[in-house]
DNA sequence: GTTCCTGCAAATAATTTGCATACCT
DNA sequence: AGGTATGCAAATTATTTGCAGGAAC
């Protein structure tokens, strides 16, 4: 199956019109490995030549988060939000404090602690959000 | 020993000086058990009748912060930080995302993780921040 | 007295919204 | 054609900053 084809399927599974806006920042998402700031989205799209403006990239993350196309994200310390495409090995990021890079980590420790929690408190888990920081290789070298 | 001779030594250690608005607003998060965001805070104090701005509660907790005195974290789908005092026993919250109150879990479970990261990926844990939301007890019950 | 802290108002950053036009189906 | 999506500019929300006066040490 073409690239193009797949995100034509997610769109079309979202109930939300295929236009070129749309592909763009599915496109972009897919080629970042890590999650993106509405903004540095915007910077990417245009660098590529697409016409968009801000605004239209909140809105398309808006309702692709609606449809659980993208997962959205906050880190320590920064406060506007990071997307990244919904996938579907769960998975959690390191972020470098010094490079500011961010690194995606196989796997998820949480299954059990959900477990727990629901048995002792009674309480329904949907998801959680998780996000670890410190020192990446390269910045410890450096120092 | 009393509870602002507590308040007045965390100052202390932190090189700040004591002053009505850094107690009040050790007292409030004293007294949250949850983490409160910079305007509810300011909300809290406003009713209390502390003399205080919204742009000092932002110094204020960003001086905190910066001396280890506060935690400022945030939750998922919400736009703005919260804050919580540091405390020993580190731990995690449950959100409910029907009546959005905040419930704190005793316990961590990431200590293992933390330690597989290091090794597998030569990254040093500063730390992390995890929020786990989903439907608390009394939500299920009225569906 | 000196240095740090606070209040106010104005600035900036992140995100949202209204409305007219353009584009998918 | 009909409805939805987009662009632009203006509005909102969250947070930061400059500066003058006030309080802590």
């Amino acid at each position: 199956m073409k690239q193009s084809d797949k995100y034509a399927e997610i769109l079309k599974k979202g109930d939300l019109r295929a236009t070129k806006q749309r592909y763009a920042i599915l496109e972009v998402l897919d080629c970042n490995g890590a999650p993106v700031s509405a903004e540095d989205l915007y910077i990417q799209l245009k660098r590529k030549g697409i016409p968009i403006s801000l605004s239209t990239v909140y809105r398309i993350l808006d309702a692709f988060q609606e449809k659980g196309i993208v997962v959205r994200s906050n880190f320590p310390d920064v406060s506007k939000a990071v997307y990244e495409l919904f996938c579907e090995e769960h998975h959690h990021h390191l972020l470098c404090v010094d490079c500011r890079r961010v690194f995606p980590v196989e796997g998820c420790p949480l299954e059990d602690y959900e477990r727990l929690i629901e048995e002792r408190l009674n309480f329904t888990v949907k998801g959680h959000n998780l996000e670890v920081y410190g020192h990446c290789k390269d910045c410890k070298k450096k120092t």
